[in-house]
DNA sequence: ACCCAGGTGGCCC
DNA sequence: GGGCCACATGGG
């Protein structure tokens, strides 16, 4: 029984709220979140940013002018703190010399060009400038993270062999809609996270039992 | 003690 | 273009 997108989609709705899915205030909160998630935690960057913004560090400017020490030592608790640090004082110190400290004046331009300036900047990769389009700039950019690749094979519908070809797969079997892409997206992050890896079996998942996720990945 | 986390970049072949 | 590795803290 082949599945396709759309049924993966209708299957997975439904089975929990996405809304809010990536709580933010601003663009450029969702940005800075983006950076910060690499290979960390949600907790732990949702802990660091409710310090920065204690400062009266969660905007444009006060990052670009933040004493990097200062940066590191706030972000230490969501790892990689050097790096980070140093990618999203990066980051806006480039909203703030080319585009008025406006997140979404970057964002707004064509769709592949803005893309590849967020590839340009250090630290952010495919699933990070997806991200930010997708979750920032509301752009239908569809994130094809680890998670959305596991599901994808192990319900069969398509083992991909990357990003960039699992991206391309998803955009042309569904509508280039921002909601859409959101949707399955939290869908398939959410699942892993609480039936595929909480769980040794997949009983009450909504994939089962086509799912084999619990085999590991 | 081990494994994982909402990745990226650099280096090697 | 793929396969390793460092990057770092914190929780299960």
């Amino acid at each position: 029984m082949p599945m396709d997108i759309l049924l993966l989609l209708k299957e997975l709705e439904g089975t929990f709220d996405t809304d809010g899915w990536w709580p933010a205030e601003t663009p450029f909160e969702v940005m800075v979140g983006a950076i910060l998630t690499q290979q960390s935690v949600w907790e732990k960057v949702a802990q660091v940013m409710d310090v920065l913004k204690g400062r009266g560090l969660m905007d444009v400017e006060p990052i670009a002018e933040c004493d990097l020490p200062v940066l590191e030592d706030i972000l230490r608790p969501s790892g990689f703190y050097r790096q980070k640090a140093f990618r999203v004082r990066y980051l806006a110190r480039h909203l703030q010399e080319r585009y008025a400290s406006d997140p979404l004046l970057m964002l707004s331009g064509d769709l592949e060009k803005v893309r590849n300036e967020l590839l340009s900047l250090p630290g952010v990769g495919n699933e990070t400038a997806d991200a930010m389009l997708l979750f920032a700039g509301n752009r239908p950019k569809f994130v094809a993270a680890a998670y959305v690749s596991r599901i994808f094979d192990r319900v069969g519908i398509y083992r991909s062999e990357g990003y960039l070809d699992l991206q391309r797969f998803i955009e042309t079997g569904l509508p280039p809609d921002p909601v859409t892409y959101r949707s399955l997206y939290a869908h398939c992050v959410h699942l892993c996270k609480t039936m595929c890896r909480a769980k040794p079996r997949c009983d009450d998942c909504p994939l089962a039992p086509d799912c084999s996720y619990g085999l590991r990945r």
